[in-house]
DNA sequence: GTCTATATTGTGATAGAC
DNA sequence: GTCTATCACAATATAGAC
């Protein structure tokens, strides 16, 4: 986009990032990766071999930013409760920010299934940690008993439904972009209270 | 697959449902369909002009079932509460035996979200309805008062996610095979207990 | 209607000048 | 490092025999 102070290979991952998210693998191409980076088709080869590689290194950086967060929703030093609803805070803000990354993994995931298994090994995700946390918190009467598979999964639905199904979502519903906006921005209290309400002893 | 009873167009036609579905319209080849359907490529273009034409008549069909479920659940002669369970039962059921579906909506919903609207039309789905049957019941105490863009999208998000990230779920739950088989069957109740708290007066 | 062979176009990748 | 020109191949589409 501008020509500006970022290095030439940041200007093409920043380029392959915008395309490659919102088209696939299969549906971008190179040429117009390099009308996004002002630049050259033949760079994209002098700096990332083949668009293989360069699929690679976008995917890797958005696949290692997709879990911190859920590890934070597992592992912090937090009640139940509160550890919800930071989590929704938080995930709702990310995705307003990136809304077409759920889009991007769900497509890369099924062409790819294999791919994304390294990285979710990396992340370290200990959902067995939560679960101990909800038997605790339910054997002293502050939630009822529930399984981490199932509240960990419902939450993150809740969230990224919406911006994967958007064009549904904001016809069925005649909404303008604008009043989506309100929507999104509405939905926040409203999944935090369906998921306490869901806990609630 | 089976050269069987059926016509060479319908052989086509399933042979290419069962690709597109899967990879998508750019991760199809027409060479693939082709070999899936047991017959040649040429032929392909003999009884549909090209591949967009082809994908067209796949997802045309695909779309226009997508919706009636849908419509099932806003006008119904049922109490809200036996509404959602009635549409939870026959939702997930669908999916087990079209776990593909959802994907390949939100994939080509991002390639081209503006084919989808003649669907949405052409299905007449009137959310007023619902939101009217909100308000009456819960004027009579019956249940809470909730908004239907937000009831709708909830069931729809909890019945739809465990197949369109079922890989990472699985693999951060740790199931095999088997064991996801018994969480999708586990999450109807869970979904049912979940919605019908939401709106517990 | 179905096939083989071929044309045509699109796209990833490389060579080579600057 | 960056560009222009070009290659090589893959994929859609068509021609024409049977």
């Amino acid at each position: 986009m501008t020509t500006s102070g970022e290095s030439t290979e940041n200007q093409i991952l920043i380029a392959a990032r915008e395309v490659f998210i919102v088209k696939g693998f299969e549906g971008t191409r190179m040429q117009e990766i390099a009308d996004h980076a002002g630049i050259n088709k033949a760079l994209l080869h002098y700096y990332f071999r083949s668009k293989e590689k360069l699929f690679e290194a976008v995917f890797s950086e958005v696949a290692a930013n997709l879990f911190p967060a859920m590890k934070q929703l597992l592992e912090a030093e937090l009640g139940i409760k509160e550890k919800l609803t930071f989590f929704v805070k938080i995930y709702l803000k990310a995705l307003q920010e990136n809304p077409f990354i759920p889009s991007f993994v769900i497509n890369t995931l099924n062409s790819n299934p294999e791919s994304f298994l390294k990285y979710i090994k990396k992340a370290g995700i200990k959902p067995l940690l939560l679960q101990k946390q909800i038997e605790d918190e339910a054997s002293r009467g502050m939630i009822r008993m529930v399984k981490a598979e199932h509240l960990v999964v419902n939450i993150i639905a809740l969230c990224i439904f919406p911006f994967v199904a958007r064009p549904i979502v904001q016809n069925i519903f005649e909404m303008n972009n604008e009043e989506y906006q309100i929507y999104l921005s509405a939905r926040e209290t409203e999944i935090i209270d369906f998921v306490l309400k869901s806990i609630q002893a």
